[in-house]
DNA sequence: GTTAAGATCTGCT
DNA sequence: GCAGATCTTAACG
């Protein structure tokens, strides 16, 4: 396992969101190391995306997301839901790409105990709210460089040639649905939804 | 101070 | 396939 160069997040979102899919997403917890494939992502972006919640400057909400590239950027939705980014271009612009839905590695046992199920591997993380359970990620990642312990993001430092990726409107959001911007890996059964 | 809406998930039909 | 749960955030008065 490698960990990602820090210069690769620091440039156009749409790639960075293509290039997060393949790579694993790393949560070092007290039971245990959770780990898994990230093979899902939608991009948001600074400029003409009324969905993006950067759209309308800066709050106490999104800081995170005008941080350093690399960063995470989490928020909570519908009074139960966490939603993870990482953090895109330089400082001060205000992109993100969403981490949709991961498929599990490690870890497999926490991850069903977090997540309150017995069967159903795919059920584990292939939403956001889904994995931010599973990888138990809360608020308290909000700005967490995820280059460091215990939440990290890693290649397997093997080519992944065989990874297809597919692009298609984004989900769940009211406005700007007019944009390919959500990646998935081609034919992943753990995607949130074709 | 008050209110409306939300980058979702689950359970039931 | 669809409606309800649930509560923080931000916009407005």
């Amino acid at each position: 396992m490698l960990s990602l160069r820090n210069d690769l997040f620091n440039q156009a979102t749409e790639s960075v969101a293509r290039t997060l899919l393949g790579c694993y997403l790393c949560r070092e917890t007290e039971a245990g190391l959770v780990s898994g494939i990230i093979v899902e992502t939608e991009a948001y972006l600074s400029i003409n995306d009324p969905a993006c919640h950067a759209s309308r400057g800066k709050t106490r909400r999104n800081a995170a997301m005008f941080g350093s590239p690399g960063n995470a950027y989490v928020y909570f939705v519908y009074g139960k839901y966490y939603c993870f980014n990482v953090v895109t271009r330089p400082e001060g612009i205000g992109e993100a790409v969403l981490i949709r839905a991961v498929e599990p590695v490690e870890g497999i046992d926490i991850m069903k105990k977090r997540r309150g199920i017995s069967s159903g591997i795919t059920e584990l993380a292939s939403g956001p709210g889904k994995l931010c359970q599973a990888f138990a990620i809360d608020k308290s990642f909000d700005g967490h460089n995820l280059q460091e312990k215990p939440l990290y993001l890693a290649d397997s430092g093997e080519p992944d040639d065989r990874i297809r990726v597919t692009a298609t409107l984004r989900i769940g959001i009211t406005s700007a649905q007019d944009k390919m911007l959500r990646f998935m890996v081609d034919g992943n059964k753990f995607v949130s939804r074709r």
